[in-house]
RNA sequence: GGGAGCUUAGCUCAGCUGGUUCAGAGCAUCUGCCUUACAAGCAGAGGGUCGGGGGUUCGAACCCCUCAGCUCCCACCA
């Protein structure tokens, strides 16, 4: 059969991966004979598409589950996903606004039913996108965090934190999204540096005729809602105004001047409005000083009633009305320029409004003690550890935690209000009735009415590890030992994801997986970069800058894709994508596929083994096991992008490059059992090690290469573990190697063609570490003969010096002397300096007394070999000068 | 403002315990090759004051100080 010269994934893909599907590898059960290896992953938004970061993170979880599988362990990985709530009913809203529906002319069922009706259609796409990506997950392991165990988890789980006194309503200044129209968390507020506008605004006091302060502020249209005039009480400047009033300009209100140490004196005018209603810090000097909050904003921040003036106008047209009008009745004093971070929301990208209202919250420091210790003492490892430290500074400074969502899609809060500001928290209305009547024995009532809100998301995705095995033991405490899967599985082992989510989820799946199970979620977080374009900008839709993973998989192939983000992956950093690295991988790919094709078409005869192939045989095993060591440590460390460039380099260098060429038979010659048979074997070996970066190339070649049955697969094949190798052999390899290349370098240099045989003098010598190699350098560099001197050969030769070993080349008449002297004049000038500088080294006492004798030794070594080196290349230049 | 990190070849980055893996890899560049596995390739080569300065040490890319530039996280004086 004729193969192509290139490689060509898509068939083998689609090919490989229904097999694997079909046979089941990827389901795991409990298994007690076997250790059990779990990762579960970062649920996508359900609604959400396939991205570069997508790619990257779960070719990370696959490389680690795929190698466990073939190292025997029991490997699960737990796919799912999450309902999104902000981000998914933005979609929606957005969805239905197309089909000219508001979301205000539905009912709350009628949403939430259109809502799931857009995650039947959409919600499986990410995860038939993964599917192409080569993730071997456990498919019938699929989780959704709205799946109905799982909200009835959710929601037990805030009954039984509400009953353990965790969990609080009350009267907040929190982060609101106008566009979103709910509250958030405050990692969900993004700051952003704006350039805004600075407007110094006077204020006549009351009962003066001209007297005025002037403060400044970069929110002019909250002036209506102001409820006091702040200075600091050691401000000499304002002293005269203690106990008067200043009135608010265009509505004639008048507020009291206050006094508080917090108002910077050198800032701005050293005059502070107060807005409690609608600035976190004012409500904080509000509180303090029994201040009115008067809030002049609707929930989509437009300006109300209670504003008086611009009713109905957005808050940033009624900022500029006012100023126009401030200004054209002279209350506007001057505008400057002004640097400032303003809040923005993270899915909405609206600007935040700080706003007063009523919310739940989780206590967080009655919670979060394991999570921290066991972090700080490695029980949960972070990789890189350097984010041990910002993880230490988050807890250390946790505010109470914001969990109630002003939203429809999503876990409902379970709180039921008897409409005159009483209220119980239970799972059912039943329940909630039972309980009611307890609490308030008195009152009579039929029906309560259940909040309206939902809950954050992460408040159901931080029971994602042990939700996913188990619901039960949040929704039947008395059976709170967890069925097998979760006694099984549970503590996972890593986590891969993304720094960004840290705090949002891998700190509180941690405080859940304590509160809840009393032991960390998982042992290892491995904490990935952010795909970033070539000149470092994050990947976006609005940038346009990220490419279609599924595209790319199309035209290079998922282990491509796979490979060429590992190239340049380090934990912790992030990886600048650029288009090469993909080509690099499918070039990868290719190479492997044309070792295939060489190694395919050799037919094998009872041969002698050539000494040549004996050789490369002891060597290439020393060499698989010498990288097998180094891998496996890499593993040890997760530094899984430098594991991948050992692999890289094993194959294409030691096997490709090396290997290969020195026991390839001459064309349509054929080769001799045993060296074929210990290549397969060998490049099996190379395929599984492999197998978990790119594991469809590697499933295709294993079963072409040895025409093996098709349930004889490399997913499950044993994952070759190190063994001692000899290691005298590869520095021997190493010095023959450089032996071949100066012999080339020489050819190149003196234009000499690769085809043409050459005799290779070899000065002898008692120190030459080489010894079985010969015939590999005869073959590698296309030596007739090689011959062992005693004295250096006539003019007619060029020689090679590789350490201080010297070589010569009989070149009969092609040696240009005057270029030959000056090429050996330069480098005795070289070795000349080198020696200068080890002499002055080994001249100074104190380094002959203080270092260790090994280094002194080597720098003797040095010395030893320099002098040799000067001295050969001196016999040379006269043996040219005779 | 608080914290963390980065700065090594034209580019992206390794360099783990201060010294035999010490200045590396891949890409890019240059030279020569369509050599019967692979031009998505092969064989070679060039390229670096390890951000600047100072210090500790026999010895520093690595430890300390300092300056400069960049990135991220947290906080938010209108």
């Amino acid at each position: 059969m004729s193969l192509s010269t290139k490689y060509n994934p898509s068939e083998v893909e689609n090919k490989w991966y229904s097999y694997w599907l079909e046979k089941g590898f990827f389901h795991s059960e409990p298994n007690p004979g076997k250790e059990p290896f779990c990762i579960v992953i970062p649920p996508p938004n359900v609604t959400g598409v396939l991205h570069m970061g997508h790619m990257l993170n779960n070719t990370i979880q696959d490389i680690l589950v795929r190698r466990a599988r073939m190292q025997g362990k029991e490997a699960c990985w737990v796919p799912g996903t999450d309902h999104a709530s902000i981000a998914t009913e933005a979609k929606v809203v957005a969805m239905l606004r197309e089909r000219g529906i508001r979301k205000s002319d539905l009912t709350r069922d009628e949403f939430v039913k259109y809502a799931w009706e857009w995650r039947e259609k959409y919600g499986g796409i990410i995860l038939e996108q993964l599917k192409k990506l080569g993730a071997s997950c456990d498919w019938d392991r699929t989780k959704f965090t709205m799946d109905p165990d799982y909200y009835e988890a959710v929601i037990s789980v805030f009954v039984d934190l509400y009953r353990k006194g965790h969990i609080y309503r009350g009267l907040r200044m929190v982060n609101w999204d106008p566009a979103g129209k709910t509250a958030l968390s405050d990692d969900e507020v993004i700051h952003k540096e704006v350039s805004s506008k600075l407007y110094y605004i006077r204020y006549l006091i009351e009962g003066s005729k001209n007297e005025s302060v002037t403060i400044a502020t970069v929110r002019p249209e909250t002036i209506m809602a102001d409820t006091a005039i702040c200075v600091n009480p050691s401000d000499e400047r304002f002293k005269h105004l203690k106990g008067k009033k200043a009135i608010i300009p265009l509505i004639n209100r008048a507020v009291p001047i206050i006094e508080d140490e917090y108002v910077a004196m050198d800032f701005g005018t050293g005059c502070l409005k107060v807005t409690p209603a609608h600035d976190m810090n004012d409500y904080e000097l509000g509180k303090k000083h029994n201040l009115e909050v008067i809030d002049i904003l609707n929930d989509d921040g437009t300006l109300n009633q209670q504003a008086q003036v611009f009713v109905g106008e957005d808050r940033f047209i009624a900022r500029k009305k006012i100023a126009k009008e401030l200004e054209a009745k002279g209350f506007l004093m001057k505008v400057e320029d002004y640097q400032t971070s303003v809040g923005f929301s993270e899915r909405t990208d609206a600007v935040i409004e700080p706003r007063l209202s009523l919310q739940w919250f989780l206590e967080m420091k009655k919670v979060t003690r394991p999570a921290y210790e066991n972090v700080m003492n490695d029980e949960v490892r972070l990789i890189p550890p350097k984010f041990k430290n910002t993880y230490r500074h988050w807890m250390e400074n946790v505010r109470d935690w914001c969990i109630s969502r002003q939203l429809w899609w999503g876990h409902r809060i379970p709180a039921w209000y008897d409409g005159s500001g009483n209220y119980v928290v239970a799972k059912t209305h039943d329940e909630a009735l039972e309980e009611y009547g307890k609490k308030y024995p008195e009152q009579k009532i039929q029906t309560l009415q259940q909040d309206p809100d939902v809950m954050d998301t992460w408040f159901s995705s931080w029971l994602w590890p042990m939700a996913v095995f188990d619901t039960t033991i949040f929704t039947k405490p008395d059976n709170n030992k967890g069925n097998r899967d979760l006694n099984y599985y549970y503590p996972t082992n890593d986590l891969v994801t993304a720094p960004e989510i840290l705090f949002f989820w891998v700190a509180r799946m941690i405080i859940a997986g304590y509160e809840y199970r009393g032991e960390k979620p998982f042992s290892n977080v491995y904490l990935t970069g952010i795909v970033r374009d070539k000149l470092g900008r994050k990947m976006s839709k609005s940038l346009g800058n990220s490419p279609d993973p599924l595209d790319l998989i199309a035209q290079y192939g998922a282990d491509a894709i796979r490979t060429g983000m590992l190239f340049s992956a380090p934990a912790g950093n992030d990886l600048l994508y650029d288009e090469k690295l993909v080509e690099q991988g499918r070039n990868f790919a290719n190479k492997i596929w044309n070792a295939f094709r060489l190694v395919n078409g050799w037919t094998s005869a009872r041969l002698p083994i050539p000494d040549e192939n004996k050789v490369a045989i002891a060597w290439f095993q020393a060499r698989l096991h010498q990288a097998l060591a180094e891998i496996e440590d890499q593993f040890s460390k997760f530094r899984i992008s430098d594991a991948l460039h050992s692999v890289h380099k094993l194959i294409w260098y030691d096997f490709c490059s090396w290997y290969l060429e020195i026991v390839k038979p001459e064309y349509s010659k054929p080769i001799d059992e045993q060296t074929l048979k210990e290549t397969t074997r060998f490049f099996e070996t190379l395929l599984k090690i492999l197998h978990p970066f790119m594991p469809f190339i590697t499933e295709e070649l294993w079963h072409e290469l040895n025409g093996r049955k098709e349930d004889d697969c490399i997913i499950i094949a044993a994952y070759p573990t190190s063994e001692k190798y000899e290691s005298p052999i590869l520095s021997e390899a190493v010095f023959a190697f450089e032996v071949v290349t100066e012999i080339r370098n020489t050819r190149n240099t003196k234009g000499l063609s690769p085809k043409e045989a050459l005799t290779l003098m070899v000065k002898r010598s008692e120190s030459l570490p080489l010894t079985g190699f010969w015939p590999v350098v005869q073959k590698l560099a296309n030596l007739k003969d090689i011959d062992f001197v005693k004295d250096a050969p006539g003019v007619t030769a060029t020689s090679l010096l590789v350490r201080s070993h010297e070589f010569y080349i009989p070149l009969e008449g092609k040696v240009d002397e005057a270029k030959e002297r000056e090429a050996i004049l330069k480098e005795i000038s070289y070795h000349k300096g080198f020696l200068a500088m080890v002499d002055k080294k080994l001249g100074n006492e104190k380094f002959v007394n203080s270092a260790p004798p090994q280094v002194v030794a080597s720098e003797r070594r040095k010395k030893a070999d320099a002098e040799a080196k000067i001295s050969a290349l001196e016999e040379s230049l006269n043996r040219i000068s005779l």
